[in-house]
DNA sequence: TGCCAGGCCCTCTTTAGGGCCTT
């Protein structure tokens, strides 16, 4: 059973992996995540952990994480369990979305848990509603969307915090495209699921 | 030993190929 949650409160999650791809056996390093209610960080969680095996020079360099860092690291299994408690009941947001759902779907199901929140991608969104941007990787749109940052960047709360920066960035988007006061989750599902070229027709249908 | 992702999205498309994004 699921607790529900208030339906504007969402949680943006990076993962720090130890490569692209959960099926070729990588696993998560790094969890960082933060809550946003009424547009303002309620909560946040971040945690290194073991992921069993020494991590490859390219990521300990990539994200500064080093095979010393992790020694000492909780395993996956106790972070993860914890994590799961943490997104219990709400939705989420990542940039790129898919590739953090495959390490979350990937690491809780080894521990046999599941979550009920729905997925945003805000990369998808991003190309949507800035189709002008040079490119839609997340230090670009940071930089030209002037996004306040400490310089910090591929460490998961670092990450989560900028990528809920960006998010709330495009929820006003689409506020000032509609004139709404409020955006829904909902809403912005659907336009991150739209055709580029349908997203005016859509933007028009949500103000009408 | 050497190899290895995958979903989205565009186009010179749909009987396909390749760039973008994430680590």
């Amino acid at each position: 059973m699921y607790t529900q949650h208030p339906a504007d409160t969402v949680i943006v999650l990076d993962f720090e992996t130890t490569g692209l791809s959960p099926n070729m056996g990588d696993r998560a390093i790094e969890i960082g995540a933060v809550k946003i209610q009424n547009g303002i960080v309620i909560d946040q969680f971040q945690q290194l952990m073991n992921p069993g095996f020494r991590v490859s020079s390219f990521i300990e360099g990539y994200t500064g994480i080093t095979n010393k860092m992790l020694e000492s690291a909780p395993s996956c299994h106790a972070v993860m369990d914890e994590f799961a408690d943490f997104i219990q009941g709400y939705n989420l947001i990542a940039h790129n979305a898919s590739f953090d759902q495959r390490f979350l779907d990937a690491e809780l199901g080894m521990l046999n848990r599941q979550y009920s929140g729905d997925f945003v991608c805000s990369m998808l969104l991003a190309r949507r509603l800035y189709q002008e941007a040079p490119n839609h990787k997340l230090g670009t749109l940071v930089n030209e969307l002037n996004i306040p940052n400490d310089g910090t960047f591929h460490r998961a709360l670092a990450d989560a915090e900028i990528t809920a920066r960006l998010w709330l960035r495009l929820v006003n988007v689409v506020k000032d495209k509609t004139n709404l006061p409020s955006i829904s989750f909902d809403v912005m599902r659907k336009l991150s699921k739209t055709s580029k070229a349908s997203v005016p027709a859509l933007i028009r249908k949500i103000a009408a």
